[in-house]
DNA sequence: AAGTGAAGCAACCGCGGCGTT
DNA sequence: CAACGCCGCGGTTGCTTCACT
């Protein structure tokens, strides 16, 4: 896709948007801002359906959004959050400002995901691939990056550090959904999990600034190796994890 | 310079959730 | 309470661009 455009038999355009459907799309918002997307081709004019509409808003013309590549410390805050949330890339994408979850979505199943890989980790549950000979302990840079992104690979978890056991822990535990909610608790008891590096001081400033854990992100630009433990808790808290169980979620 | 494969990106498709009737 | 329609989300496709041979 992306390429030419074409009409379907109800006279429907599909395809790559023009820059002047481009600009009635954002003529329109600026006006009547984001309403019932159902009416948005009437009022317009164009010949698209709504949903792709407001697909075109969300993923490339709101005025938030970032056009450029992704920066090393969001390629880690995705692998982060990922290792969180697993698919859910409408929720990831809440915490990364400028990002679509399109983007975002795209450059994981594209880039992140066959560089875990490469790396010796098993993208989904974040943990390291048993039995997998992995010799380059450092991360490379395909895409364009020079980032390296979690743990480095290992055959065996002892290598890891604390934050990226207790991130493949909580990886695991959401994304089989067998496990359930008390796993995580059981997780976060863990009196072996505590925090190493001292870095809580710095999430509680970001939390203050923006509410958001990743506040922090402009102002470490080479300290994205991962999260610690008490970012990771506190994060879990934030979210809501710890009541996903009353929620009924998993 | 041409061919080829990988990566990047934009957009569509189908499904599930939710609100309305 | 069921049926319906819309919206949002995740998965997937396919075109374009880039890098390598």
């Amino acid at each position: 896709m992306g390429g030419a455009t074409w009409f379907e038999a109800d006279g429907t355009k599909r395809g790559k948007w023009s820059e002047e459907e481009d600009q009635k799309l954002v003529a329109y918002i600026d006006e009547y801002g984001i309403g019932d997307w159902r009416f948005v081709p009437h009022r317009t004019g164009l010949l698209r359906c709504g949903k792709s509409c407001r697909l075109r808003w969300f993923n490339y013309l709101r005025p938030e959004v970032k056009k450029g590549k992704l920066t090393p410390r969001e390629e880690q805050d995705i692998v982060n959050f990922h290792s969180v949330f697993g698919n859910r890339w409408a929720v990831i994408a809440q915490y990364m400002p400028g990002r679509s979850d399109n983007d975002i979505k795209n450059h994981w199943n594209s880039c992140l995901k066959k560089r875990l890989k490469r790396n010796g980790i098993d993208p989904m549950t974040h943990q390291p691939i048993i039995n997998l000979a992995v010799k380059t302990p450092s991360f490379n840079t395909d895409c364009g990056s020079s980032s390296s992104l979690t743990a480095g690979p290992s055959s065996s978890s002892s290598s890891l550090s604390g934050s990226a056991r207790l991130l493949n822990k909580i990886a695991t535990s959401i994304s089989s959904r067998q496990q359930g909610v008390e796993r995580i608790k059981d997780i976060m008891s863990d009196p072996r999990i505590t925090c190493i590096n001292g870095q809580a001081k710095e999430l509680e400033e970001s939390k203050k600034d923006h509410g958001k854990i990743l506040a922090s992100s402009d102002d470490q630009e080479d300290d994205f190796l991962m999260w610690d433990e008490e970012k990771v808790r506190r994060f879990m808290e934030e979210i809501g994890v710890m009541d996903l169980e009353t929620n009924g979620v998993y």
